[in-house]
DNA sequence: GATGAATGAGCTTTCATTCAT
DNA sequence: GATGAATGAAAGCTCATTCAT
C-alpha cells in the first residue's frame, strides 16, 4: 500500500471519528460506528489507532500541531508585541475556522473524558496561555492580571467557537465573531488595536 | 424517616456523585463508585435518582437554580444598566465560588456527556447570556457584538473558574479572578465600572 | 387484630398476586405491586407469606384443597364408578369456575416458574389422575389406556377452562364448555353418560 | 465464516436454551447460563439473537413452521375430512415427538413468560384449533362444539406430550400415546377410525 | 493488509427481602 | 402489627479489543 493511501484511509477514520464523537459523545460512541461510517471493518481501526483513547489523542494532538504551526508562521511576521499577540490569536482563529469540526470536539468533548485527557489538554492550553501572558507581561500588565487575561480569552475564543458551530454558522461568520473578541479583548487590555490587513470579512 | 434525612442522603449523593464525576468523568463513573463514597448500597442510589442520568442532570439543575436566584436578588438592587449587568455577573460569581466543585462538574463535563444534556445547558447558557446581552443593547451595543458579547463572557467566566479550582486555588482567589474578567469585560465594551462595595478581596 | 382481620387482608393479598400474576406473569410481578394493589406495606406481605414462592405455592395450595375437597363430596353420594368418575370431573368444573382466576393462574404459570413448582404440581396432577384412572381401570380399561386417558382429561380440562377465561366467557359457558368435554370423554371411552342432575346450564 | 458454522452454532444455542430453559424455567435461566452450556462467549449469544425474549421466540417459531409444514404435507395425502383431520393430528404427533424438548419448553414455559409471548402462543394456537374445527364441522358437528373439542384436543395433546416427555418415554411411547388419544378423540366426536398405514407401533 | 466473529469484563438497573421505627 | 427505606446479589446487555482467516 502506498502511504498516501494510508493517510487517506487514516483521515477517513479521523473524519468519521470527529462526525460521530461530535453527535454522540465519546462515551456514546462505538468503535464500530466510527468504522462503519468510515467505510471499513472494525479490525481496521486498530491497524492505525492503538486504542479508542489513542484515535482522540490524535485529534487532540492534530489541532494542536495545526495551531501551533499556524501561530508560529503568523508570529514570524509580526514586529511589536502586540502585533504578535494580536497574530498569536488571529493563528487560532484561523485554524480553529478551517478545522471547526475538529476543534468543536475537542472543546467540548475533550475536557469531559477522563483524567488523562484532562492532563494533555491542560498542558496544550498551558502552552497557549503563557505565550499569552508573556506578551501581556511584556506589554506592562501584572503577571497574574496576564495570567487571568490569556485563560479568559481561552475560554471566551472556544465558547464563541461552539457557540457559531452549534449555530451552523459559515466559516467567515465564525471568524468575525473571533475578531470581534480579539478587538474587545485588546481594548480590555488598553492594548492598541493592530492593523494586519488580514479581516476576512467587513 | 424525616424529611430532613431523606436531604441529607441527597445532599451526600450529590456531593459523591459530584466528586467522582470530576476525577473519573461521566462515562468513567459507575453508580458503585458514587454509593461506594457516599456510604450506601448500589440500590439507595435509585431511590433518589431515576438514573443515573438524572442525577445529572440533577446537578446541572441546582447550579442552574442557584444562579437564577442570585441572579435576581442581586439584580433587583441594582440601578443602571451597568449596575444591573455588574450586578448579575457578581452574583454569578458568587454562587460559583460558593459551589465551585457543581461548576466545575457542570462546566467540564456536562457538554460532552451527550445531546440531551448539551441540550438542556445550551438552554440555560442561552437564558443567562441573553440576559447579558440586552443589558448590553441596553448600554447601546450593536445586537449582534451583544449576544457576541454574552457568550465570550460565559466562556471566559467559566474557563478562569476551572483554572482556578483545578490550581486549588481558595474562593477568594477565585472570587478575585472573576472581578478581574468583569473588570476587563467593562473596559472592553466601554462601559462605566460600578462601585458595589462589594469586593470581597482587595 | 382479630383472626378474621388476618384472613381478610390474607385474602385481600392473594386475590391481588392472581390478578398481578395473571397479567404480568410469575417473573414479570414485583411483590410492591402486589402489595400497592392490595393496599398496604411491602413489609406487610412478608407477615402473611415467607416470600413470594410460598404466595404462589399458598395459591396453588389452595386451589388444590377446594378440589380435594369438593371431589370428595361429589364422589361420596355417587354410586357407581361411572357416576364417581362423573362427578368427579363435575366436581372439578364446580371450583375451576368458580375460582376460574385463580385456576387459570395456576395452569398457566404455575408449571413455567421452575423445578420446586413443577414438582408441586405434578404430585397434584398425579392424585387427581390416578383417581380418574383407577375409575377407568373399574370400567375395565387396560391401565395404560386409562392412565393415558386420565392425563388427557385432565389437558383438555385445562386448555378448555383457559380458553374460556381468556375470552372472558361468563361462568356458565366456561362449565358447559366443560361438561360438553366430559360428555366426549364418557363417549370417548365407551362409557355409559350419567345424568346427575347438576347440569347448570342448558 | 461458512454459512454451516453459523447455523451449527445457532443449532448449538438454542439447544443449550431449550435444555436450560426446560430445567430451570424462563426466568431462572440467565443467558450466561446458556452460553456457558454452548461453550461460547456471553456476547456471543447477542451475535445470534437479539435479546433472551427474541431467543425463546425463536424457540416457538422454530417448532411452528415445522408443524405447519408437516400438516401441510400430511393432509395434501389425504382424501375424506375425517382422513385430513387424522392427518393433521398425526403430523402434530410426528414433530412432537421429534423436537419433543423444543415442544416440552414451549408448552410448559411458553404460556407463563408474559403478555407478549402469551399473544405469539395464542395465535399459533388458534391457527390449529381452527383448522381442526373446520374439520369437525365439515363432519356434521356443531360450530360451537367443534371449536370447543378442537381446544380440549389440544390441551388433551399437549399434556399427553409433556407427561411422557417427564418421564423420560422413548419417542415410540410417546408417538403411541398420541395416537391413543386421536382415536379416542375420534370415537368421542363418533368419527369414523382412519387407517394411514402409518402407526410407528403396534 | 483487511476483516468481523468472538470474547468477557463491566456497566446500569431491578427487586426480594430485612429491620429500625 | 405495619411500614417502606435500605440493601446487594444478580441479571441483561454493550463494546473495546483480539486474532484466525
Amino acid at each position: 500500500m502506498r502511504q498516501g493511501e494510508r493517510e487517506d484511509r487514516e483521515q477517513a477514520l479521523i473524519e468519521a471519528a470527529v462526525s460521530v464523537f461530535r453527535t454522540q459523545g465519546y462515551a456514546g460512541t462505538s468503535v464500530r460506528a466510527i468504522t462503519e461510517l468510515a467505510g471499513c471493518g472494525t479490525g481496521t481501526f486498530y491497524l492505525y489507532f492503538p486504542s479508542k483513547d489513542d484515535c482522540f489523542m490524535a485529534i487532540i494532538d492534530r489541532l494542536y500541531q495545526r495551531v501551533v504551526a499556524q501561530v508560529a508562521t503568523r508570529r514570524a511576521t509580526a514586529g511589536t508585541t502586540p502585533a504578535k499577540l494580536w497574530a498569536s490569536i488571529g493563528a487560532v482563529l484561523e485554524v480553529f475556522s478551517a478545522e471547526h469540526a475538529l476543534a468543536h470536539v475537542v472543546l467540548v468533548q475533550g475536557p469531559g473524558i477522563g483524567p488523562s485527557f484532562r492532563e494533555r489538554l491542560d498542558r496544550i492550553r498551558q502552552t497557549f496561555s503563557e505565550l499569552i501572558a508573556e506578551d501581556l507581561v511584556e506589554s506592562g500588565l501584572d503577571p497574574w492580571v496576564a495570567a487571568c487575561g490569556a485563560r479568559a480569552l481561552l475560554g471566551a475564543l472556544g465558547e464563541v467557537l461552539v457557540w457559531q458551530v452549534d449555530a451552523d454558522a459559515p466559516g467567515g461568520r465564525l471568524t468575525r465573531a473571533g475578531e470581534e473578541v480579539r478587538r474587545r479583548f485588546f481594548m480590555g487590555y488598553g492594548l492598541p488595536p493592530v492593523d494586519d490587513g488580514r479581516e476576512m470579512m467587513t
